[in-house]
DNA sequence: TTTTGCACTTGTAATCATTACAACATTGCA
DNA sequence: TGCAATGTTGTAATGATTACAAGTGCAAAA
């Protein structure tokens, strides 16, 4: 049952569970489509009315910060939001603005900090590519 | 010559010269702070007090579509631009907000792509580093 | 040199994501 | 049960960025 396991996540990271939290957190392990707090909101507000907007940007933010989400900053526009922590890279397509999964370049790569910055705390990393994505890049072709 | 470069890079991402794209462009040279369109504006505007806030917008974003500089989106707040357009990663400090260069972890790593993303068109690939540099991490042990 | 067109610039107004804030609700614990 | 702390809500404010319309200046043509 996965309410159990946000249960459990929540736990791990220090955050206080509540309706609202298991709800976008179960939100962001359905769906890969890295949405945006707005995206969320409209995804969740149907099932849940009285969920508010802020509440959707707060529980986004301590997710991030408490590391049961990533934040993604790819999109110039707008943060967006991934449920899945595990190191791996993201492609923003300009055409359709989709966010793609993307495994790393190389294993290696994810934990070597280059050496002038050897003595920060690194605390996260992204790997962030943009471009088109095929169906995009097809469509530019036939017009 | 500086000015001889940038009418040169100009030439080279098809970029309209005019007074103030060259400055815009002389001081993402001149820096490395990774500056804010409203950083290029707060600088150049004592030495031309008629340019809008507006032509640094768009011609920030001119020098990025044309391949004359970087758009970092590191930083969720705001937009940042980096003169520097050869490969590097860059570090963002969560307690000075300053954005450090940084070598890539490898050189190889730069130009492979992963392969689930192979057939898609890559045109920007972005390394980030996020966490604490030196001087606040060593703050933050005193306090 | 004058004319004409076009691209660039300017300033203001609008947009839109995000946050601040204050009132209200809920939860856990004494 | 009652209180204090924590979470939620809705609205108002903020602040970066863009839209837009008018003005400016340069460059080619006459």
């Amino acid at each position: 049952m996965i309410k159990k396991d946000i249960l459990q996540t929540f736990k791990e990271c220090g955050i206080q569970p509540s309706v609202q939290r298991i709800a976008i957190m179960n939100y962001l392990w359905q769906v890969t489509s890295h949405p945006t707090a707005e995206e969320v909101y409209a995804a969740l507000s149907p099932e849940m009315p009285t969920l508010s907007k802020t509440t959707v940007y707060n529980t986004l933010r301590l997710l991030a910060e408490n590391g049961a989400a990533l934040m993604l900053t790819i999109d110039d526009k707008k943060v967006r939001f991934d449920g899945d922590v595990r190191p791996h890279a993201h492609f923003l397509c300009r055409g359709c603005d989709r966010v793609f999964d993307a495994p790393l370049p190389e294993k290696a790569s994810w934990m070597s900090v280059p050496e002038s910055i050897k003595h920060f705390e690194v605390e996260e990393i992204h790997y962030y590519y943009r471009g088109l994505c095929n169906e995009c890049k097809s469509m530019m072709n036939k017009n």
